[in-house]
DNA sequence: CAAAATACATAGTATAACAATGTATTATTA
DNA sequence: TAATAATACATTGTTATACTATGTATTTTG
């Protein structure tokens, strides 16, 4: 039943939601991208390919709302990890915001 | 502080949202275009562009979930109903479903 | 009578999610 | 112990959609 429509709009509503997603969840802890995603997936509904995260966090850097540090592990691979900026607080406040009023109109429209 | 980076992310957020709320205001009314962006802008936080409204009905018109109609008036030009099929009406469900999923895990991670 | 509002529409641009693919290490399991 | 899965980061190319700018035409308003 129009299964390709809906799994071709779930990726679009994503646009943007996923970028709301990670400053909010880093807002109270860092992470590092692995860790992030299936976090994501076992918490929430919100999937996040591989190839989604990755170009995301290099635009949040870019744009200075986030920043990284590699750290070593005993074994294995090393992490980079994830910290919100002040910028990215602030930024973060913003959204919230608008989120807020998008919520609360389709709220009203979708009853 | 920041607002180029906002407006972008707001216009992203859109992305599918808007066929959300299309769809959910057509099922109890039927509109005509420029009646619909007003009423939206009057009774919600979402300012829908004309250059966006259109494509977008067109889309909608090819994957059948609304059909459109042109109406006459007594003066003035001629007024297109879009109304909702029945495809509209159970694709909508399903998007409702994911929406409701979504928000309520943004809900949980944004506290 | 000029400007604003009404009403529909398209072309071109920018952006972001995703699938596919790649590299490398460590843990599991058969 | 050899193959496979899981961990961990990353890029390339494709696709879809929102927006600005622009256009046409009619009607209302100042």
């Amino acid at each position: 039943m129009n299964e390709i429509f809906v799994t071709k709009w779930k990726s679009q509503v994503k646009k943007g939601t996923l970028t709301f997603v990670v400053l909010n969840v880093l807002r109270e802890n860092e992470f590092y991208g692995y860790e992030f995603i299936e976090e994501v997936k076992k918490k929430t509904a919100i999937d996040i390919a591989e190839g989604t995260f990755y170009p995301l966090m290099n635009r949040l850097k870019k744009e200075e709302l986030v920043s990284s540090k590699w750290v070593e592990q005993e074994s294995g691979i090393p992490r980079k990890y994830y910290v919100l900026t002040d910028t990215g607080k602030k930024t973060l406040k913003q959204m919230q915001i608008y989120w807020e009023e998008l919520s609360t109109s389709i709220k009203k429209i979708s009853k």
